[in-house]
DNA sequence: GAAGATTGATGAATCAATCTTT
DNA sequence: AAAGATTGATTCATCAATCTTC
């Protein structure tokens, strides 16, 4: 799949677009199929790293939030909302965790309605692993630059307040 | 999913990530994040302006790939080629778009082990219809602005060019 | 009725294995 | 053997519908 390519697939489709509908729109269609494949090239260079430590990116972000929380456990709906994905994606994301056995479920002893996700020994050992991987490489972020993540995390940010309804610090 | 949150989930993650494990690998932790949020963002965004023409933002690209092709035909490796995705990701891809009429199946006449992808006239009307409404919304990219947009395409020119094997063009 | 979580559906991405043709 | 495409498997995202509990 990532064959050698002899030029770059969205400078090209921003010459196409300038020709055939102006100006107006190209920046916009430009950014947004770079943050599509961006996101493209990240994910696969995360989950070729966390493969032997048993995880993929989300599962690695939703055991993260576990490790980092106060007390190493979370209800479900929660996790959702700090990872911004629907309720059956945390279901899943969990079911997968439980399967290796990084979490478990935990009934919630005041609401019986709600399930809690708590991380394990074994899950925070692994989450110590991984993380000083994924740090230790950058995050896989090669070849950009200390200033240029900054800027890329600065400007998203207000599309992220934008849509999440938060007061970006500024 | 999209409930009002009271923070910025990814300055808190830069917080703790700083007290954990140092300043060195934050930046990157956060514009990582950063680019997975907006990426959900910017897909959801556009899959919800794309439904009424019948189309996916992933179809979309690939039937824009054939809309501004020469001639109007494309064999399906190429397509994934131009996607930077696997075969069996333009598979998909095609048969989607093939139910809808969008593109058809046409042997190639050359290679008996190719096959041709090609534009119908409902896939060029939906094409045109697509994209003056994806232009007039600017790709749903609000709130940011022109010089913004160009920021993240030239940042992750680099990215993408390290990954993909291109030369960016300066 | 609303909230928390789950199941079953679809769409898109990957990989491994397969089949035909070059 | 290598190239082009497909099928079958897994993962993650969505939505709609359901079930229990508040």
């Amino acid at each position: 799949m990532s064959k050698r390519l002899p030029f770059d697939p969205i400078a090209e489709a921003r010459r196409q677009w300038s020709t055939h509908w102006g100006r107006a729109a190209t920046p916009a269609m430009a950014a947004v199929t770079s943050i599509m494949r961006a996101q493209q090239i990240l994910m696969g260079r995360l989950n070729s790293a966390l493969k032997p430590h048993g995880l993929t990116f989300p599962r690695y972000e939703a055991l993260m939030i576990l490790y980092l929380s106060r007390h190493g456990s979370m209800p479900l709906g929660k996790i959702g909302e700090r990872l911004q994905v629907h309720p059956t994606s945390v279901t899943s994301l969990i079911d997968g965790l439980e399967r290796t056995g990084y979490i478990r479920r935990v009934p919630h002893d005041e609401d019986r309605r709600a399930t809690l996700a708590e991380i394990t020994d074994a899950g925070r050992r692994t989450a110590e692993d991984a993380t000083a991987e994924l740090n230790r490489a950058r995050f896989f972020t090669e070849p950009l630059r200390r200033a240029e993540l900054d800027s890329i995390s600065e400007i998203l940010v207000r599309l992220r307040a934008d849509e999440d309804g938060f007061k970006p610090v500024a």
